[in-house]
DNA sequence: GGAGATGTTTCAAG
DNA sequence: GCTTGAAACATCTC
């Protein structure tokens, strides 16, 4: 499920924790998930901590704590936020369980695919790595030029697949990528190298404005995500191609490993 | 039982 | 050093 919009709603939903301390850290030491920092230190890290604020910039999130501990999160495939009353039990892929006073912070993820971090640095400044993440698709910093660099850079990757790297396209994930393809009628499979100048233009118009509309639809609630998106059609077996006046059946294939919808008649 | 899932990392080859 | 492309990671659901 997480991309930029729904990472975006996952960081809100420990907002409520905003201003408490965590009295007690709960953690699966065993689990995956703490594979860049061992639980026990992460259980130190954080005890007696207030969360400060979050953060998030594209698939990544990052919270912050008193006393210049930084908490970075990534979701994964299946990686969840959420808060809960204190008398929740704790359940088998909660790996990491913030108790405040009232209610407790819950990062569950049952596949691990998902990531941990924790930093406590001295100078108040978050984690160098997370100040030099590439631009965000809706920021001013993702220009016109850095686009068609990246672009040209990967010639032979199709552009599907480009735009889900987060080197370039922070935050994009597989249904915005082939929403961006879609939107601009382009098939996903055509190679970087063969786009036009004026093509090259339009997936960063396309790029940026699905970014903005998948914010603003997914919310503080989880919006619906109107019908004329492709999104919305996409997973139905006999899809039809949203587009006023099209109705051709949509087609779901592999591509470089990643399921693809497109149009096969739009996207010629 | 097998395939597939809205993601990233790693590795080998050119 | 770079790009490219496939496989691995772990678990649940259909």
């Amino acid at each position: 499920m997480p991309e930029l919009a729904e990472v975006e709603y996952s960081r809100k939903q420990w907002n409520p924790g905003i201003g408490e301390i965590v009295r007690e850290v709960r953690t699966h030491p065993k689990s995956r998930i703490y594979r860049e920092i061992p639980a026990v230190a992460v259980e130190k890290g954080l005890t007696n901590r207030a969360l400060v604020a979050s953060y998030a910039h594209g698939k990544q999130m990052m919270f912050e704590f008193s006393g210049g501990a930084w908490l970075g999160l990534h979701l994964g495939m299946t990686g969840k936020l959420f808060v809960a009353e204190l008398d929740r039990k704790e359940e088998k892929r909660d790996h990491l369980i913030l108790r405040m006073k009232e209610q407790q912070l819950i990062f569950s993820d049952y596949r691990m695919f998902g990531k941990l971090t924790l930093e406590l640095r001295d100078d108040g400044s978050p984690p160098p790595w997370w100040q030099e993440l590439p631009p965000q698709t809706t920021g001013p910093d993702f220009t016109k030029k850095r686009h068609a660099a990246f672009v040209k850079r990967f010639p032979k990757t199709p552009l599907k697949t480009l735009l889900l790297d987060q080197r370039g396209y922070p935050g994009i994930g597989n249904w915005m990528a082939d929403e961006i393809c879609w939107r601009i009628s382009i098939p996903p499979h055509t190679r970087s190298g063969e786009l036009t100048d004026a093509q090259i233009d339009s997936v960063w118009k396309a790029t940026r404005q699905i970014s903005r509309d998948a914010l603003k639809h997914v919310g503080d609630n989880w919006g619906v995500l109107p019908k004329s998106w492709l999104m919305t059609h996409r997973w139905k077996d006999g899809g039809i191609c949203p587009r006023k006046h099209c109705k051709a059946e949509l087609i779901r294939a592999d591509l470089r490993g990643r399921t693809t919808c497109w149009c096969p008649s739009c996207q010629r």
